[in-house]
DNA sequence: TCTCATT
């Protein structure tokens, strides 16, 4: 049967195709056309896009420049969240070009305060060594004014002054030349020559950033902001230990499933910890872990074992101790993911259910119990009652040698990357408010309750290891 | 003083 193509072209075989300069780009089979795009086309990237609106909200938007092959939001790979961007591929090159210049920082979409951006993605290949960071900037100096100051050293592709939510100048941009070259000339003539009114020191003008110094200084940010500077908290602190943590969870995360993204609420992007993952091969972090068996030290109190927190004093916010001075020898493996295997049945732990009934802590043989840190006051109050388990059987779990500043919150964000967290409930004694340490966990499956154990139990955090097992079911807990 | 996100 013949076919009628948006071309009036008729043809006997039912196909038909158009190719780049052609009006229409498909491949019409029947009734349904399949698309079809130039070979040269461009995907674009998408930026600035409020999160509420999916592709059927934003096609009409970009319709208007011609016809789309390809349309996505980009979500988050494990919690679904609209990035605020989106991919973009036109059937034809010239719709791209067309859409890139007269939207690209052209108009702005409700609820944004920067405008839109449209531009080829990053896999389009691109050079970012021809992008400069400009600092020392007058606060009052505009894009126009930062482009007089670059334009005699070739085209500027783009030119953005940073700034805040308040519109006011950060005191600093990004300059984009067409080539390496051009970018080169202006370090060359502008870095360090002059002061700008109202700016402390004289314009530096460098190359930008790549993703990686980004994504250091992120984890640097990251550090500081969690804490791990502070003399506070470099004793095993509260967020020493909690951001240590979730390294290492997200660190434990990648390697049982490949890559996961983390949860929304978590500081950390899952992008970072690949970095990091791959830091650790330099050895940069390299939680000194020591095995189950087989070192004379005990685990948490070998020379190492501080470091693995207070290192982060170092230049990047990480254990930047080279390998010789970890004090484990060379020949100690150094697992390239941040994770040392450990034994799921720690040996050093007594049933904490048991422990906690019992009303005795007891740590005789543990390390832990040799230093008189708060993250070592330990219950010393029976857990009241075990009023919920919402988690079907072979859902909820039950943690162990969580860090005393760990509280719900803290535990739900360890787990949620496992899968739908039902409910996360730190036990705390009644009397002091602290915690015990302990709590309990609920998935909506057992897969994920399982893939939890998996990644998490035995899990070094501080000095301690996460015991994560099954809760027992209900009557079993029940001595009377 | 390094955006905001890049499947």
């Amino acid at each position: 049967m013949a076919t009628v193509t948006a071309n009036g072209v008729q043809q006997e075989n039912g196909f038909s195709t158009t190719n780049s300069a052609g009006r229409m780009n498909g491949l019409t089979i029947g009734q349904n056309t399949i698309p079809m795009k130039d070979h040269d086309a461009i995907k674009l990237f998408i930026g600035q896009i409020p999160r509420n609106l999916e592709e059927k909200d934003l096609k009409p938007l970009f319709e208007e420049f011609g016809k789309i092959y390809e349309l996505t939001v980009l979500k988050d790979r494990f919690t679904g969240m609209h990035k605020g961007c989106a991919f973009l591929t036109y059937c034809a090159r010239e719709s791209a070009l067309k859409a890139q210049s007269a939207l690209h920082e052209q108009k702005t979409l409700p609820g944004m305060n920067r405008p839109i951006q449209v531009k080829p993605a990053d896999s389009e290949g691109r050079g970012e060594d021809r992008k400069l960071f400009v600092g020392m900037l007058g606060k009052q100096q505009s894009e126009d004014d930062v482009r007089r100051l670059f334009e005699t050293f070739g085209q500027i592709e783009e030119c953005t002054v940073l700034r805040g939510p308040d519109g006011a100048s950060k005191g600093c941009a990004f300059v984009k030349f067409s080539s390496h070259a051009e970018a080169q000339a202006a370090i060359n003539s502008l870095h360090g020559g002059q002061t700008m009114p109202g700016a402390s020191s004289s314009l530096v003008v460098k190359f930008a950033d790549t993703d990686k110094e980004r994504t250091l200084r992120r984890m640097h940010q990251m550090a500081g902001q969690l804490g791990i500077f502070s003399p506070m908290t470099i004793q095993f602190g509260a967020y020493g230990a909690y951001s240590h943590a979730m390294m290492q969870q997200q660190a434990a995360l990648m390697a049982a499933t490949q890559g996961s993204y983390l949860n929304p609420m978590a500081a950390i992007a899952a992008a970072q910890m690949q970095q990091m993952a791959a830091f650790n091969v330099n050895g940069l972090v390299a939680t000194p872990m020591t095995p189950s068996s087989g070192t004379s030290t005990p685990p948490g109190i070998s020379a190492t074992a501080v470091p693995s927190i207070a290192a982060p004093i170092g230049v990047n916010g990480f254990s930047a101790l080279p390998p010789q001075s970890n004090g484990q020898p060379t020949s100690e493996p150094i697992y390239t993911n941040g994770i040392h295997p450990y034994p799921a049945q720690s040996p050093t732990v007594a049933d904490p259910l048991q422990q906690a009934y019992a009303g005795v802590q007891h740590y005789a043989g543990d390390p832990l119990s040799l230093t008189g840190h708060p993250l070592f006051t330990l219950p010393c109050n029976p857990p009241v009652v075990f009023l919920s388990s919402p988690g079907p059987e072979g859902c909820n779990l039950f943690i162990y040698h969580l860090p005393q500043e760990f509280g719900d919150a803290e535990l739900m964000q360890m787990f949620l990357p496992f899968g739908n967290v039902i409910s996360a409930k730190v036990f705390v004694d009644r009397a002091t408010n602290q915690s015990k340490c302990f709590g309990f966990v609920s998935f909506d499956n057992p897969s994920s309750a399982q893939a939890a154990i998996q990644a998490m139990n035995g899990f070094q955090i501080g000095m301690k290891r996460l015991k994560v097992q099954l809760k027992r079911p209900k009557d079993a807990n029940r001595p009377y």
